[in-house]
DNA sequence: AATGAATGAGTCTTCATTCAT
DNA sequence: GATGAATGAAGACTCATTCAT
């Protein structure tokens, strides 16, 4: 007796999410290096397979970046839109980002291999420099307001967003290289917005 | 007529650290995959000469991260026997490794990547483990002295240097990635010093 | 439908030996610098499968060694177990090397070919010395009981070794390398056999 | 003063020799895997200079074997113009054989490296069969003699020659491979002298 | 005549991808 | 839908050979 559609279709998805998360293990663990051969055993699937759910190597990035994105750790849009003067809606963006970071940092670390390799597809990278941007304009927006507001320190408010973008990602890289320093000693938010402090 | 000794031994000085350079320039930009090939062409050497100066891949990183090592960047030891109060020295400790990140952003991206790749042999990261390892004992002395001076915050001296660290990495990794942007927005030390404001 | 467990396990195993027969024919002829190449198109097969199937060149030439040293050409012990006085037993013994040398002169080829190249690696030398050892001693000890019963010319019994040893190794070589001659003048075993009358 | 033309001929001579002395020791040890960087190592000269005396690997090879043929280590004709019965001229053939490859087994050993090799050019292994078959017809020519004269068993004298220099050949590679083994017990003419024994 | 720096074709090995079952 | 055998294009490394000095 053929299975049913219904039956085929999820099964389809449940290998397909299982593939794309032992790639997500297997690609934070070892970078670009990672081996097809490596991602289907982490799968517990036949090699073979990988390639009925994914065209090739690059379609898995793609997909895992595009899961990256959609996974909302890279969204600020959400954050900004809180009740609140500026100040206390960026005190509240940092620490809800530092949250994020500390409790995912694997998703950090994956952005951060898939941007520092020159391998990755243009196409790619296009993609996550437009979220970066969005990130960095939405920062910046709000920096402006409460600098506005007399929240912030005043200055070259490009320079704030600097700073703060280069802290976060110095933290993410800092916890994934050494996670257990970064277990004991997480630095405070407050620390971080001490930069902005008038 | 055979050359002179002395002109050998100026070939092949010139042309060892012609062949490190590109090295240098080769895997910064595209990491541990770069290829011997790749090194060699932006050596405008011949394939086969890369292996008369360098045994193999393996020995060209080796010998970059010594020269990474040799150069001083990731030296903070000489930073560190400033006269000054402990705030006075930390300000200019600060000051000066972002100057050098500003300069110099290549060398911590070569770093970065050279750290954030398994492949590295485990000597190699060993070496640079330790060069890190005295950064941050010798961030962290400085603080505990300027904490009881009552120069910096008080609170988990690990905390802050973490920060620190996690800052000044996301720092140069920005400025490897965005140049341009770095080059306009660079943030005033006065940023990063607030974080230690008490 | 993946293929049966059966028929993988068959077709690795025909595969397996496929290759291991082209490396042998090919190894026989140009020694150890046969090329994967040569092999793999001895196999008709992709450059590539050799490689499932052995882990690199020395892994074949072990492979290769093991076989013969398995398929007993180069065992006496059993030659060595028979009734009969030991100068009937020694006559016995060499005819049936001269029997095997006659038939599977490839594998002596192969082996002096081993044993003749600088390059393979001790632990596999080390292997086949040792047979060649048992195969020493085995002729010895039996050429010593045979004078002691009269059946063999007296002397240094290593002397007859020697001189067994070295008609039956140069009778494979010139095998190898005239079989048209030795198919047609292949000398009677009396003519060694004389060697030893007293 | 530029050097007189005797001296240039006399270094070139020497440099040669000295060449082609180091490329036999280093030949007769590691076979054809033997570099040209190592027999200029052995030569003790620079690599570039071994092109200035032999224009190819090859031709170092040619060159050594013609010195091999040259050096009448493999040369019957003179032993086989002897005073005495055919058997005592075959004796002495033997012994005197016998002698040589005792004390030049690096010949013969040089001689079965470049015999085994298939990458030899087939000019150069062309030249090596026919000084062969000189060999083997000189052997079987005193042979067929010796029969006639009673002096050599009876029967077909190709087996007898073919016996003969399978013997010889197998000492000379025994010689090679276990030098100390010979020293010892280098076997007397006597017995392979008895194969021939009517 | 002599040196050794430079070149590039050839060899081993890995791995993304295809295909028969 | 699933498996794993098969392919071949790259990449690291070696070495015979050439060439400037």
């Amino acid at each position: 007796m053929p299975r049913t559609e219904e039956a085929n279709q999820r099964i389809r998805e449940e290998q397909r999410a299982k593939i794309l998360d032992a790639a997500w293990r297997a690609f934070a663990r070892k970078g670009t290096a990672t081996t097809m051969a490596e991602i289907a055993t982490e799968a517990n699937v036949s090699y073979g397979l990988v390639y009925r759910y994914f065209s090739s190597k690059e379609a898995i990035f793609k997909a895992l970046v595009e899961q990256m994105i959609q996974s909302g750790a890279l969204r600020v849009q959400n954050l900004l839109e809180q009740p609140g003067t500026p100040g206390e809606r960026l005190t509240f963006l940092i620490t809800k980002i530092l949250e994020a970071r500390r409790e995912r940092s694997d998703i950090f670390l994956l952005f951060q291999h898939v941007m520092g390799d020159e391998m990755m597809s243009d196409d790619l990278r296009q993609r996550l420099q437009e979220r970066g941007q969005a990130y960095y304009d939405g920062m910046k927006q709000l920096i402006v307001e409460a600098q506005a507001s007399g929240e912030v320190v005043a200055g070259d408010p490009d320079q704030l967003v600097v700073a703060l973008m280069a802290y976060l990602d110095g933290l993410s890289r800092l916890a994934a290289r050494e996670p257990e320093m970064l277990k004991q000693h997480f630095p405070e938010p407050e620390i971080v917005l001490r930069m902005l402090k008038p």
